[in-house]
DNA sequence: GTTCGCCATACCGATTTCGTATGGGCGAGT
DNA sequence: ACTCGCCCATACGAAATCGGTATGGCGAAC
């Protein structure tokens, strides 16, 4: 059964008439009878009955008919859907995040993709870094989004995002009344560090050039459980500028002052040789991404003015 | 778009590696390559990535799958309702019936109709007499239930069943102690006749035969109007047996005894050039019709002992 | 009776489709 | 490292299909 005779079929049917049919359908009569006829020989079934004016459908044709608009509807909408996923304006995305990422431009990033890309599903996996990379190496998820990443031969990565250092204070701490926080003012400070590399090793750097130890008093796993101790009276910590979205009792963010430019850089990971028209998109849209965001994110943070 | 190659390209799927599918298709390998090419460039999409061990779905083939199923689903659905409709398994049918054929074997006989054929709707067109004989041979309806039809050339009849006429009365007429009635009995009894020549015609015969002509005081439309007037008590009348099947008040049947055979006949009518494997099966199940019911019909009577 | 329109058939060239044979690429096993 | 096996892709000839023109049969209309 082909659609191209289905078609020559409903056209037929439409016009009561081979001769016509043919004419509207670009062909001659007699390829348009025989495609008829096999149609017939093929269901085993009598769909016309020729009259001398012309052919009229029978009741098995009719019922037929009714089909074949559906069948050929079912198609063109499948055509059309294929095409679309195929050139990536349809589908799904699989994108793992990995804690603090969350905070930062992903629900923008992606709510502004979803928004050009209505029929893609986005699927975050909110997993340890580890096993992202593993998934992404496998191919599980198309795409990343850490802060740090090891170099690895078949992941490229692309900086989705630069911040400014914030300090978390918690209220109590006499610190918290300055507007802004100098490196000096951490030398005897208690700090939280946290195990994922990403923001400490750029600490690590600030203080070694200061030429002081800082004073570790926790690790936390990630930067939200770090500021969730800071809230708790633990401490004081580093975090990127994006942790303003956190709001969490007791805690009030300061910017601080550096000699040196100190900046927790986004990534976006994926594999080199991925070809799906999806990643395409993505990394269209995260390279014409802007971080306008965190002008508006100080301004609503209550202890800044 | 073959559906062919859709089914091809199912396989191709599920097997994830051309060579097994065309295997279980029952071709060679090379055939199938180019008709899973010609699919990817009929969409203009690349439907599998070529791996070392077979192939692999891309996204868009995987969307196309979900669809082929569907597609594929729905095609055989259409084509085993056609043939099914062919063969008169299936469709519509419609017939016309006329006034008190309604009362007879109608029901009974579409019920046991439509038990063996259930995809089949039965559309019945309850209109005059004149009416349907037209729209039997215009091809409205495609037979018909009537008690009398005149002989014409393209119409065929064949007789459903016979039933002996029986008496309705009154309940407060004398006759309605008798357990029978004798046609001497209504010498002199207002009879109330029908418009409708299918049973006056068998009782003027009958009275012809009796050498008298009965006292006429109604004429009704049909046998049931005419039963309706014998329970306003403007008189009597004869009627088929069927008739025991509708139950008016103060109306009290009585079977007719006569010399000689007088029974009214029911017939269905059909073009006698009408092809339609629907019309095939209702003949046969009509043929095949006995009309057991009227000993059960006559012992429900109330009236009967 | 003639003509006209329609469907069906016959036949022919172009295209498509299937088969066999073969080449290239990758991974496994020796 | 090399061979072998497996897979997909391509080349090419035979068969089938599809589209065209020419023509015949049939019924309706004039």
């Amino acid at each position: 059964m082909d659609v191209r005779r289905l078609k020559y079929f409903i056209v037929t049917a439409e016009e009561r008439s081979i001769s016509r049919a043919a004419e509207r359908l670009h062909i001659t009569q007699p390829p348009l009878t025989r495609h008829i006829q096999s149609l017939e020989e093929e269901l085993g079934v009598l769909l016309f009955t020729r009259t001398s004016w012309g052919v009229e459908l029978t009741q098995a044709g009719t019922a037929l008919l009714k089909h074949a608009h559906n069948i050929s509807a079912h198609i063109e909408l499948a055509t059309e859907q294929i095409r679309r996923v195929a050139s990536g304006q349809a589908g799904r995305i699989d994108i793992g995040v990995f804690g603090s990422a969350m905070l930062n431009i992903i629900p923008k990033l992606l709510s502004a993709f979803s928004a050009t890309h209505p029929d893609v599903r986005i699927v975050l996996h909110n997993t340890p870094k580890e096993k992202q990379i593993n998934a992404l190496q496998q191919g599980r998820i198309l795409g990343a989004f850490d802060r740090y990443l090891p170099e690895l031969p078949n992941i490229a990565t692309v900086r989705v995002c630069r911040e400014p250092l914030w300090v978390a204070l918690h209220c109590d701490n006499p610190l918290s009344r300055q507007p802004r926080i100098g490196i000096d003012d951490l030398r005897k400070e208690p700090l939280i560090d946290e195990q994922d590399p990403s923001v400490s090793i750029a600490c690590r750097e600030l203080f070694t050039h200061h030429h002081f130890e800082p004073v570790v008093v926790q690790k936390a796993a990630d930067l939200i459980a770090a500021t969730i101790m800071v809230s708790g009276g633990f401490g004081s910590a580093l975090l990127p500028e994006s942790i303003l979205n956190l709001r969490l009792p007791n805690v009030i963010y300061r910017p601080l002052v550096t000699d040196i430019d100190c900046m927790i850089d986004l990534h976006f990971a994926y594999r080199k040789d991925e070809e799906s028209p999806l990643l395409d998109e993505l990394l269209y849209c995260v390279r014409n991404y802007r971080h306008h965001a965190t002008e508006s994110e100080v301004a609503n943070h209550p202890g800044e003015e």
